[in-house]
DNA sequence: CCTGTATATTTTATTGACGGTATATATTCC
DNA sequence: GGAATATATACCGTCAATAAAATATACAGG
């Protein structure tokens, strides 16, 4: 697993981007619905940029009938892992990023227990 | 001191600022003819990327004569040092980095030494 | 004050990222 | 197979980041 140490940064340096992967390393797998609704954008909008995150191998996904769940690549090397804890750490009590988790809690119906929206 | 975690990455994702960034992580205090001249590019393109560093508060400059010397900003949150340390921790055997590192060994004189080129 | 050195900023042109909308694909259920 | 749901991709106009060259500023020494 390589990732370019210039890729991750660009990376994580939008805010759609970053709450999603602030979400993934918080609840270990979400699925684009949940994602999309904690953080209250265009499915769109939250599926480029997950595919922006796939792409540099941050995230992985997993098909399961309608959904698709993404988590955090457990293959990423130490040091971007280490990265990412210190990222959360630092931001997980600022604003949008506290809001998208209490948002997230605020869901009702979680998947592959019914619809989604 | 505050900085805003995508301005960070933002900072982070660009090869000459990272370039920049860990070589003041491994030495403390540089010049720009000393930046200039390990990473190999054009004084107003390192001067540039330094302002941009230096505009998201990462580096702070300090004028000494006529060099003026760049540091690590020694007081950015932890979490950021956080980020710094494993950054530097993941880049520093890759190509470019070790080999800015070993051009600036190779440097002959030192500024406050004598001139610079 | 004039020259040369070190560094910063401005200018201009180009490329690349982004958002929004529309459309496509995959899957389930009937 | 057709409808509905979940997600992905394509298209397009716009705006920001970048490079390269030219110019400006700051300082040192004669």
């Amino acid at each position: 697993m390589e990732i370019r140490p210039t890729e991750l940064f660009g990376a994580l340096s939008h805010e759609t981007r970053l709450r999603c992967l602030v979400l993934l390393l918080r609840h270990e797998e979400l699925c684009v619905c949940q994602l999309t609704e904690a953080i209250g954008a265009a499915q769109p909008h939250i599926s480029r940029h997950l595919a922006q995150l796939r792409e540099v191998g941050l995230v992985v996904d997993r098909r399961e009938g309608l959904w698709i769940h993404y988590r955090v690549n457990p293959g990423i090397p130490a040091w971007v892992e280490g990265v990412l804890r210190e990222t959360l750490r630092g931001v997980a009590h600022l604003g949008p990023f506290a809001d998208d988790d209490r948002a997230l809690a605020r869901m009702p119906a979680r998947p592959s227990t019914a619809r989604c929206a």
